[in-house]
DNA sequence: CAAGGTGTGGGTATCGTTACCCATGGCCGC
DNA sequence: GCGGCCATGGGTAACGATACCCACACCTTG
């Protein structure tokens, strides 16, 4: 350890000492806490500001909160977390609570309880867990020890709250967006769950049945062509490659996320078709890139602000005792931009 | 606080009954402290193993170590950082370190320093500050208390490390290359430094400068056109809009940094002029995004892997004890893709 | 064979804070 | 006038882990 000339910290301690109080009512002060009188509040934040005294984040875990809300992130490529962290933020940071994030590190469930463990481990007062792929049982068995906010599923949970965008009602904007412009073979990617169960709670898993229930409810169920790859730009790369190479080419292609969208664009413009003359796409996020003239992305807008100030609201409701589980939904609207249009030889 | 039927967490204390030996018997295994013997070291991994055990960070803060990173991040939505975050990951993730990220919100250094006390209050054995934009004094001060590394800084310091890429080098690289297409009026989108000292460590001070004193070196002394806003695709777009409404209009746009450079996308877009054929636009940073096809943005590759995996072994060096300064500089490379061509006009 | 080294295990104080409870004094109501 | 309530302040024992030091057995060496 280097111990050069490393100052003390100043302690609760110091701080009574200099207002001449003990350190238990200078605890009651930063906690406002119940039976401390104006003249001694007064006091007492005089010496803090004086000392400049901050509390030890770690040793009131060892009693009490800390103040700290973590976040599971899956990475933090995905502009649209962002939003989300933005929201969070301007909720809890009033509160004095503070955000921090770790990386979930992909998709795979162990990478992920690990990162959920080190955030237990560092005694958050609550987690935000966006978009997880942990099975169920494992977010209960967090959720009953801590307070926990599950950003992005459909699980239905009594011992955590949900907060999600209705995935069905954006898949179908897309999807009847598409049929409308006159196209027929529209395909679509999706990301493959690694869960060993009924998956029918993740967002991608809603999306892609969705795709498939309006095609099917437009008699166009043999046109149902699926790339599962991931959401990300490899995996829209990847998936867009292998659905250009299907006879008949599909018109359009349903991309579940922006991200993937972007890794589509580039695989039909090096297959040299042109988007939207050959190949409309559509995404799903509505990323700020997404709105770049270059990109002009037609996509669904979930937003994402609202999210993460809802997120954080429900976290300290359940620091302060609340026990009930609450749902959060929110309904997304479409964004058309120049990405998509109707098929080539349409009317 | 919720107590419902909150079980109790395993402690070193129940390890240490279960395996019939002391608890610093545990605690040295589990720090793989010296004085262990095979024997000892395995039966108490067995009932590590068997109980489930996970050391609690925050107990352990209040005396040791608490094998945690803090990551400065001035936010979220640049994807170089997750290059860098994913090389620091892959190296200290081995060593039994967790990285945890806060968010500096935006480019204030008041909420900047708020941030990292949340760190250091947090306890973390180490910190790395991305692209700060802190006094140096600060830095210092911060450094004095744990060890620290700054990345993308051109300040040298004796208490803190630094990684940064040549900024100078990567800048020229770009001025060179527009000029040798055959560009005389380029223009550059710089970030505006709230500091009240010198700025000159800041990389996008280099940059600006290595700008000014190329188009010198080439007699373009007069050509020289700067937009100072930010390094974000608002500000790209803002400062694009002021400079292609400048007559005569320049030729070429060099972006810092490759988010302004997709707000330059946009405004030059939005004027009805095309890329590059009426504009060359180049950024810095060469994101994933820019490969894709639809942007295909020149620009100045610096790996972020590379800077984020030294920045972890520095800071792992510095925990065991190392106190002598370090600074590491990555050599960037440029990057030419469709959104530079030759002026029109050109031969 | 004594003296001292070495390798291994454990006892205990301690980190900074808060939860819990007790002490005190003033005030109220009967 | 007295019992009891209330508001306020403080004393103290934790929380879970580690740093520091000591105890002991066994080995080496002169």
């Amino acid at each position: 350890m280097v111990t050069e000339n490393r100052r003390r910290r100043v302690t609760i301690t110091d701080v009574a000492n200099h207002a001449q109080v003990s350190t238990t009512a200078v605890s009651k002060v930063l906690r406002n806490a119940y039976g401390v009188s104006e003249a001694m509040r007064a006091k007492v934040q005089a010496a803090i500001d004086e000392l400049g005294y901050r509390p030890h984040a770690a040793a009131r875990a060892m009693r009490g909160r800390t103040f700290t809300i973590g976040v599971l992130l899956p990475h933090i490529r995905n502009p649209f977390f962002a939003d989300i962290l933005d929201g969070l933020t301007e909720q809890i940071g009033p509160a004095g609570y503070q955000a921090i994030m770790v990386q979930a590190g992909g998709t795979d469930p162990k990478e992920e309880r690990r990162a959920v463990d080190a955030l237990v481990d560092r005694q958050v007062d609550g987690i935000l867990t966006i978009a997880p792929a942990l099975a169920k049982a494992e977010l209960e068995e967090i959720g009953g020890g801590t307070p926990t906010v599950v950003l992005g599923r459909h699980d239905r949970s009594a011992v955590y709250d949900s907060v999600l965008d209705d995935d069905e009602v954006g898949a179908e904007l897309v999807v009847e967006h598409l049929i409308a412009l006159g196209h027929r073979r529209i395909a679509h990617i999706t990301q493959a769950d690694d869960g060993r169960g009924r998956a029918t709670a993740l967002l991608q898993t809603i999306r892609a049945r969705t795709y498939e229930r309006v095609m099917t409810e437009h008699g166009l169920a043999d046109h149902i062509a699926l790339a599962v790859t991931s959401y990300t730009e490899e995996g829209g790369y990847e998936g867009a490659k292998r659905l250009l190479a299907r006879t008949p080419r599909p018109t359009a292609i349903f991309a579940g996320a922006d991200q993937a969208a972007y890794g589509t664009l580039a695989a039909v413009h090096e297959a040299g078709l042109t988007v939207p003359g050959d190949i409309s796409v559509a995404g799903y996020d509505n990323a700020r890139i997404s709105r770049l003239a270059h990109i002009s992305l037609t996509s669904v807008d979930q937003d994402g602000a609202i999210m993460g100030r809802t997120a954080g609201r429900l976290l300290l409701e359940r620091i302060e005792g609340r026990t009930s589980a609450v749902r959060f939904s929110v309904t997304p609207t479409l964004v058309t931009r120049r990405s998509t249009a109707p098929p080539a030889g349409a009317s």
